[in-house]
DNA sequence: ATATTTAATATTGTATACAATATGTAATAG
DNA sequence: CTATTACATATTGTATACAATATTAAATAT
């Protein structure tokens, strides 16, 4: 019985979660664009919810680094300056890098498999054009399995945060330059490391993968910033 | 005339800031103990506010790693694992040895003279027993001056974190085992090899450092695990 | 007696209402 | 006309009140 019920327990998410959900894809997208101020009570009648909840679910995205949130002042979206994206890649760096080594002997035969299929998903999707799914959703899910013998739960978490962080602006980048044309073969290069467990090498590779992909992001900003400023 | 102003503005602090400050600390100092739970009710009378400034502070808390928020269920104190205390000890030594190779070479002599003093302030507090005051201010005041030319401020914000959330097993290891002997010579070699700008080896000693203290408190915590479940 | 259901209680989640702070605008002084 | 102050408005912060969920205790059935 028990088993049952815990089963089949809906998720009964609360409103809190749901408004924090709403707000994270709502910048993610870029509906909500960075320095934009996010006012409690507008979305709270634009959610149907009191004000308690957006309060709740704006904690949560400073939490996520998603939103500033000043007392008295009110919450903006986050603005990554150039020197920001700068640093949260190369921390991505570091800690996937970190991760990928403490995962990389407990690779089994079906792991590098799965990661082989999801790449080949990836390259048909880029090859369809459909660069949100490809880079998005498809990517994360390749470096996920590469990662996923780490049993180092809270360093995952740590990159799940800045992954999400950048996101935002990897999907500009692409929307902009059309971008990451040389990510399948790196993917396959890296695959091709883990394969043979050579961790020093996978995981240098690794990192020089992450700090090619924020020159180029940087590279972009920098431009986009100096554009403003003119 | 605004110059006065700022510098003069008292910092208004709101109810949830105070109240989260209030948990803090008694996380930290062990009043509360790891796995007790968070009645919002209870601490909002005992504080003297309502339970919303409590439940936001519980909120920011959790971001902190401090505590646990289920849904419907409530907040506990967090319960750190052996391994949990193992991995973010080894996100310390990552991160921390990342802080120190971007500062290294910009601090200056004065930097170093200060590092010094701080040091020399730990060394009485030891000698005087006073070690509270040497490993929980003192100490990150040290380590604190020899990241300070990073311009690194979100890995900073990280490590402070992390800190923060050790802060109370190193207490406990303090307190139980009269321990962290070995650290006023380690701190001393440390700051030579900064003076010497010896980058690698600096870095290298500060994770083994960091690693040390994490195998000191991971052994008294298996322990006390293993004495819970007799 | 044990297990299951039902009712009572405790606790959390959220809406509403009000208080405190910040922002913008008009009035005043220089 | 510029700068400063006083006021009005907008926005956030928090208390109270109520709703939803979870936990515990009691009642019933097996």
């Amino acid at each position: 019985m028990q088993f049952i019920e815990i089963t089949m327990a809906i998720e009964h998410k609360t409103r809190t979660q749901l408004v924090a959900e709403a707000i994270r894809e709502k910048i993610l997208s870029g509906e909500i664009k960075a320095g934009d101020p996010l006012r409690q009570a507008a979305l709270a009648t634009e959610l149907n919810v009191s004000r308690i909840p957006v309060r709740e679910a704006l904690l949560q995205l400073e939490a996520e680094g998603l939103v500033n949130f000043e007392a008295h002042k009110g919450a903006t979206a986050t603005q990554l300056s150039a020197s920001q994206i700068d640093e949260i890649f190369d921390l991505r760096a570091l800690l996937e890098a970190e991760l990928l080594k403490h995962s990389i002997q407990s690779l089994t035969d079906q792991d590098l498999i799965d990661a082989e299929l999801i790449l080949a998903e990836l390259e048909s999707a880029m090859d369809a054009g459909d660069t949100h799914l490809a880079t998005g959703d498809l990517n994360s899910q390749f470096h996920a399995k590469l990662y996923s013998r780490a049993a180092r739960p809270q360093t995952r978490e740590l990159v799940d945060m800045y992954s999400k962080n950048s996101e935002r602006y990897v999907r500009m980048h692409i929307l902009l330059a059309g971008g990451l044309t040389k990510a399948p073969e790196e993917h396959r290069t890296l695959l091709e490391l883990c394969r043979k467990k050579d961790c020093q090498n996978a995981c240098e590779f690794l990192k020089n993968h992450i700090v090619k992909a924020k020159n180029d992001i940087k590279k972009l900003l920098i431009k986009l910033e100096g554009e403003k400023s003119n």
